[in-house]
DNA sequence: GACAATTGCTTGCATCGTACGCAGTGAGCA
DNA sequence: TGCTCACTGCGTACGATGCAAGCAATTGTC
């Protein structure tokens, strides 16, 4: 019946530090320096990039040396992930605000910082937040849902909706190469069947999917408020009915 | 000014063969084959268990020569999307019945395929769908949402947020690892700050997360119905306000 | 029967995560 | 002062991975 373990680092994040080494020698590094360094190459090269070797080089230290401070690389991305999400930042609400604005306040503020850092999207993780910010995080989407008045059931349920709304947008606009996305059209119109997916035929026909990604424009982006009102109005319909 | 590639083996999933060989052995294995015992394997072992060698091996033949069918282990990727989406298959719709229940219904057949087919949603794409099947799904849907009158651009993003509410409920089944599942209320109560994060202090001291997850139950789950009721019901809003 | 196209395979390379063990460091105690 | 030993960063090694290049065997065409 051995105690379920969180990781060192990850303890470290929450100040939980075992036993402070008193002999040998100083730590050149730390966690959340070496955090530091992997977030900045995770955007500016992608997740890809990011290989305990290439963490390590850009410290100056060897791969090696980071098994010291992190247990494994998954435990490398805790960290990170927890690093990128940082502290939650929302505008303070307004006396008299609903849950609507508070719910879109919070999804803003997340989508923000996943464009801040779209690798953010594709880390998997082995089991729900556990980190200091992640769950700073679930506790003010919480908060903001929980004007509703739902149960805390459906709460819970609506925010897993709006954080995976939120994901979704952002893992749409980086998952395609931007080469990808350009010559996708003419791709598969190059291909297509027109008696096997008519809709998509003459949806190509009428140039439907070829408008360019607004480099300039609102934020968010039209898209994005689409979706959320979807989402929001669909909760809007559950708060109205239940 | 060169045209756009599609691969050799996506032409020749939407039945594109260019010249075919007249001399030399006969080919010992098929782009078919090749996939349908690659998602076969990603169906038992998971999607890091498809590499080329564990593929090939299986096959009774080495890495290498799956080169012959496949230009890339991405390309390999998109065969056995397309293999794993299959045709799609829908109830022949109610005469009378609305958008609502045509895009339900293929809401659930998607879910249908990706929980017969888990890491379908964790295989990473460079550009929108480009192989028959997964063009035919995009065509299902369009032909669904079409219903509800909205303008083809607005149809074409609700279809996004759809496929990715259900993308993101498989995801959330399947991304954490049972252990990691099972112990994590208990691991997150042993660093959780109460001041910090009171509401999930709160909600954990109420065991709102300790709900197990249901082995046996309705189909689809009564979690996927929520979620769906909720974003179909924001763009019956849309449709409404329109 | 010579040629050429096409097959599957062998070899080799760079990169990855990480197990293991060594040498040096420096605080605490004799 | 010097010994001990927990602790550091590092070098080496192993098994995977995706894939480039070239080889030998096979098959159809001339």
């Amino acid at each position: 019946m051995a105690e379920p373990e969180v990781s060192r680092a990850v303890r470290a994040l929450w100040g939980i530090h075992d036993a402070v080494p008193r002999r040998g020698p100083k730590p050149a590094m730390s966690v959340p320096a070496i955090a530091r360094v992997a977030v900045a190459l995770a955007d500016e090269e992608g997740l890809d990039a990011v290989s305990m070797a290439s963490v390590a080089k850009r410290l100056g230290f060897t791969a090696m040396s980071l098994y010291r401070y992190v247990d494994t690389k998954d435990d490398l991305l805790q960290v990170m992930l927890d690093a990128a999400y940082g502290p939650v930042t929302l505008p303070a609400p307004e006396p008299g605000d609903g849950w609507r604005s508070a719910a879109t306040a919070w999804a803003r503020a997340l989508l923000d910082r996943c464009l801040a850092h779209p690798w953010l999207v594709d880390v998997r993780m082995s089991s729900p937040p556990l980190t200091p910010h992640s769950v700073g995080w679930m506790d003010a989407g919480l908060r903001a849902l929980g004007g509703t008045g739902l149960g805390p059931q459906q709460v819970a349920s609506s925010l897993l909706i709006l954080d995976g709304y939120v994901r979704s947008h952002v893992r749409l606009l980086h998952e395609y190469s931007e080469e990808g996305l350009r010559t996708w059209s003419t791709r598969l119109r190059s291909v297509i069947d027109e008696e096997a997916t008519p809709t998509v035929w003459m949806a190509l026909q009428a140039d439907v999917f070829d408008d360019e990604p607004a480099e300039e424009g609102p934020w968010p982006s039209d898209d994005f408020v689409f979706g959320l009102e979807i989402v929001l109005g669909g909760i809007e319909q559950l708060v109205e009915g239940s």
